[in-house]
DNA sequence: CGGCTTTTTGACCGAAATCAATATAAGTGG
DNA sequence: CCACTTATATTGATTTCGGTCAAAAAGCCG
């Protein structure tokens, strides 16, 4: 790996200098490969590892008493996990490899000290964490208050615009490795109407699905569907202390 | 004010010196009051003002094409408002104030400058944010996986937790200004099936409700009925950068 | 091929929404 | 302080969306 994949992630969002992405890269201590349905960290379970998605898919999950399940979030490369260590000692989710997957860890002592030593980085890591929070209330959301035609529509929407911003062009389709029972878990709907909604957009020419490749025929009429607010980021860089 | 409401807030989590809490009142640049359903930053709008809440209570929500409304987030006192503007430059959601408040205005220079100058408290207040998601994330769980009745009483739980957590003891009863309208908007519900569900937890004897007061009669019941899981933050301090 | 998971479809049920009306509380201006 | 208006709470009747149960079809993989 010649960068980093946390500085990769930055650098999405601003210019980065040399010397900075060499910090970036100096934060993480090795790295792991973990398989598909590899648990990382259970729920309850002591808290403590943080870490970058270098590949894969993971996702965030929390499980009830019977059994049923949410899926809180999903991960794709670049995205900072464990974070929550850093204020509770028991996790309050479980992270789980949906692919198999490669991870980065991130030593939290040399965290510390990059905000020590490298107070911009610091502030810019603070920013581009909102871009995470506001996608959680974008999800939550649509839990709240859509119907399962609009909180499907809504995932397939951010998931495309998550992989667009990230790398692949989503145009022609996109591989989905979810079943339909995490779609469900992530929707908070039953696998059987993830099925049924499914259907009827595809029936709507709304998507189409070819094996487990997705694609979007008419993001406009989904988005409406889904209630979905395209939001470009924009990290303000004016109130960053000016680099080391 | 003697004491900023934010060092008073992290002072809750950790021992903070004297400078440091000198430090924290400099971030604060005036004082403002607003009035009852006064709307401090509408979705959509320009984003911009970063604030604490110094008295009163507040919401996040985000509103739908066809006028449903989605609240997000409850606001008290110590409760840092507006970051999202650090990344976005369109108001992804618009806050609100539900009681007549006072907030505290921070100045972003000041803010780049707490980075650059106080590490420590920088990464106290990262650490600290990890709190907000994590209950984000427990009520996104909540409205994916639970009933009506695990909806509402998850509300009550979490509410009389952050609320004893913060100030007043919650034994025996909390003032909850809010309309059942609210509920619904904070649980995904309408306003008719708030009554019923709420009706029905004070039958079995959940909770009782006297005017705007109410009181949990029955936590632990009321817990397994809402999925709830006691959370408890222990800020990691080990990892932070030594004061300056 | 044979056992597994995943997808698809049907029949039925139930929780919450919707529609509608009334009751109660809370403001507001005179 | 009272009459009047408006917001909020409550209850009932009905509808609808999504869940549950069950079974078959289609993939997938050793």
């Amino acid at each position: 790996m010649a960068e980093s994949c946390l500085a990769e992630h930055l650098g999405h969002y601003v210019e980065l200098s040399a010397t900075e992405r060499n910090v970036l890269d100096g934060l993480t201590a090795g790295s792991r490969a973990v398989r598909r349905g590899a648990i990382l960290r259970p729920e309850h379970g002591a808290n403590g590892e943080i870490f970058v998605v270098e590949s894969g898919w993971l996702y965030t999950s929390a499980l009830l008493e019977d059994g049923r399940r949410q899926i809180v979030r999903l991960h794709f490369r670049g995205d900072l996990l464990g974070l929550d260590s850093l204020a509770f000692q028991e996790a309050p989710d479980s992270i789980t490899a949906l692919t198999d997957a490669h991870i980065c860890m991130i030593d939290r002592a040399r965290l510390g000290a990059l905000f020590a030593e490298h107070p911009r980085l610091a502030a810019l890591l603070f920013a581009v964490r909102q871009v995470d929070r506001v996608n959680l209330t974008d999800r939550l959301v649509s839990l709240g208050r859509n119907s399962a035609r609009g909180r499907v529509a809504a995932l397939l929407l951010q998931l495309a615009n998550r992989l667009g911003a990230a790398q692949l062009p989503v145009e022609d389709g996109f591989a989905l490795p979810l079943t339909q029972e995490e779609i469900g878990d992530l929707t908070g709907l039953t696998a059987v109407h993830v099925n049924r909604t499914m259907r009827v957009l595809s029936e709507q020419g709304l998507i189409r699905r070819t094996g487990n490749i997705l694609r979007i025929l008419q993001p406009e009429r989904l988005a409406r569907v889904a209630n979905y607010n395209h939001r470009s980021v924009r990290i303000d860089q004016a109130w960053l202390p000016t680099p080391r």
